[in-house]
RNA sequence: GGGCAAUUAGCUCAGUUGGAUAGAGCGUCGGCCUCCGGAGCCGAAGGUCGGGCGUUCGAGCCGCCCAUUGCCCA
């Protein structure tokens, strides 16, 4: 849990007087047991209370004290309650109330959040930034899928997790970098090149049978006719050099297709780091020097062993098998010992939930490495395509919806987007094609992003009518006075401290959960008042209301990579099918 | 056989250091357009938080056992 001087660093982002209602209340509550001459607890919560007819915060800090001072928690929480109310000097506080078993709970004057619409007016879409990461070398790396073919939809959960983690983390204030891993070396590699090579002959009439273990999909037969039609006379080339060059036209083919693919999905890596540099660079020996260096490392039946028991593993590891090949774990070992050499105070890895018992093995690498705790892992669980219900298989051969690309085409990136990000990633997800494209109110994306295209067009509207938002400070906004207003205050205010929570937690869906209630408050909102209607001071100060709203969901849509169209029939046009 | 997760309303899911009467969307049923976009709003019904035991003032949350499901490893 963040200290709560973070709370406060992150307030000095904006001018003048710190908003916070959490905060307010803490200093108050904190300055008043001060004065009664009674301690903080360590324990002590404050949090909005589940039901709103309780307040606006909630504090457990009477329960906890009374023990110790031999009190009843109410008369205590009373006592506290007076205290507070005496030295209220600028009326913040509209109520101050002992509640149930000795809950302090307080309710703030609609003065006071006003004060909300300035920092939020103030700070346009860079609203909920804070400073909470102090420029920390956070590097994400995320999809790293084996080039050997299309991205499916799996890959695109990850993608878009990654994606918004690391949106998240640079809006708190981390120096962020993004990284795709290519597994361009090894066994996986060499069956590609085989598998190209061998469509290629099949290709030229030549009667070869399928091997057992080797890439079937249509585009492997693609890449193989493209290359053949590039290079005339590779069936009279040596045979290894006629591999070698199927391995890379295919490998190029496919991870540019990748990039597409992510490209149209919005999601951009600022790195692709090729494993087979590292082979090619000696980072693999390197690292076994330093492993070795640390006596860490045994030779044992001609094999290289890391002893990664010592870290809570059931058995020891090979690195280099006798045969001298590299396995996957000493290239992957080589890669984090790289990727903290460049500097990162902390990295994340986003896996499928497949390789989960591949965790323990890597952290104690990354432990071995002097790096304990540097290293985050989230898994990711896997997606199950249905169409109307009935599961989709997922095989090569199966159904046209099987590539990332195909699901985008069909549903648009931002619906694919927003269903992703709205699960925690470390639950199974059902992906449901019908429905996710469907643009109606079983959709959540669309109801958010159709708040605040709502919101747009009235600002349009009160433009051609020639009615203006409010500034930020004037005294119209006394206007704001209805519960509904004052809820999306509220809203409006926990922002920042969603943000916070979800880049501590790694955790976007936080987010969209959040944008979703907004986006009801403002639904709510506008069907209970009328806005330009309801008199020139009166609608100028609904209007930088429902302005705030407007950017607070912008900013919040953009941490999921999510767009927030001004109009509704902006987005509709990327959901349109493909042809069939 | 061992390990990692999951189990919350008919369905899909929130609920993070243990706190007040467990929430949302969809679906079902019933209401709301002379007015800013009805892709919306309001209301109702719907729960043994998989089961059991324990820890304590208090457990959806923590511990142990069991059941079911998924995955990983031998």
């Amino acid at each position: 849990m963040l200290p709560a001087g973070n709370l406060i660093g992150r307030c000095s982002f904006f001018e003048g007087e710190c908003m916070k209602a959490k905060q307010y209340f803490e200093d108050a509550l904190r300055a008043g047991l001060n004065r009664m001459e009674l301690p903080w607890p360590d324990k002590a919560l404050i949090e909005p209370p589940r039901e709103r007819k309780f307040g606006d915060y909630s504090a457990n800090a009477a329960m906890l004290l009374a023990g110790p001072a031999k009190k009843k928690p109410r008369d205590l929480a009373e006592a506290i309650a007076a205290e507070l109310r005496a030295h209220d000097a600028e009326g913040q506080f509209e109520r101050i109330e002992v509640a149930g078993p000795g809950f302090l709970n307080v309710t703030f004057a609609p003065g006071f959040w006003h004060g909300i619409l300035a920092d939020v007016s103030a700070a346009g879409t860079g609203y909920g930034a804070s400073d909470q990461g102090h420029g920390e070398h956070v590097q994400v790396e995320y999809v790293s899928a084996n080039p050997t073919g299309p991205l499916h939809i799996g890959h695109g959960r990850g993608a878009a997790l990654g994606d918004s983690i690391a949106r998240l983390l640079k809006k708190t204030g981390h120096d962020v970098s993004c990284e795709y891993y290519i597994n361009d070396a090894g066994r996986q590699m060499r069956i590609l090149g085989d598998s190209v090579w061998l469509r290629l002959r099949q290709l030229a009439g030549q009667d070869i049978p399928d091997l057992e273990d080797f890439y079937r999909g249509d585009y492997i037969k693609d890449i193989a006719a493209r290359v053949h039609r590039q290079y005339p006379d590779i069936l009279n080339m040596p045979e290894s050099q006629a591999i070698d060059i199927c391995f890379r036209e295919a490998v190029d083919e496919i991870l540019a297709g990748i990039k597409q693919d992510l490209r149209d999905f919005r999601v951009g890596h600022d790195v692709w780091f090729s494993e087979k540099s590292l082979v090619d660079a000696g980072r693999i020996d390197e690292a076994f020097a330093d492993l070795a260096a640390r006596g860490l490392t045994f030779e044992q039946d001609g094999a290289l062993w890391f002893k990664t028991t010592e870290f809570g593993d059931d058995k020891d590891r090979v690195l280099r098998k006798s045969s001298g090949e590299l396995t996957y774990f000493a290239s992957d070992i080589a890669y984090h010992h790289d990727k903290f050499k460049r500097g990162f105070d902390r990295v994340i890895d986003i896996w499928g939930a497949d390789h989960h018992g591949y965790v323990p093995r890597m952290q104690g690498a990354v432990t071995a490495l002097g790096r304990q705790g540097a290293l985050t892992v989230i898994l990711v669980q896997l997606v199950s395509l249905l169409k109307d219900g009935e599961q989709v298989a997922m095989s090569t051969r199966a159904g046209k919806f099987e590539t990332l690309a195909d699901v985008v085409a069909y549903v648009g990136a931002d619906a694919a987007r927003f269903l992703f990000l709205s699960r925690k990633s470390d639950s199974p997800l059902e992906f449901d094609l019908e429905l996710v494209r469907r643009k109606s109110m079983d959709n959540p994306v669309y109801y958010v992003q159709y708040a605040h295209a709502r919101v747009h067009s009235m600002l349009a509207k009160a433009k051609d009518a020639g009615i203006a938002p409010a500034a930020s400070g004037a005294a119209s906004l006394a206007h704001l006075s209805t519960p509904e207003d004052l809820e999306i205050c509220r809203q409006l205010e926990r922002f920042p401290d969603v943000v916070a929570s979800a880049a501590q937690a790694l955790a976007p869906h936080v987010v969209s959960h959040y944008l979703s209630e907004l986006a009801a408050a403002l639904h709510k909102y506008y069907t209970q008042h009328h806005v330009l209607s309801a008199g020139a001071e009166v609608a100028a100060a609904r209007l930088l209301l429902l302005s705030c709203v407007a950017t607070t969901l912008a900013a919040g849509l953009d941490l999921l990579g999510v767009s927030a169209p001004e109009r509704m029939d902006q987005v509709s046009e990327d959901a349109v099918p493909t042809a069939g």
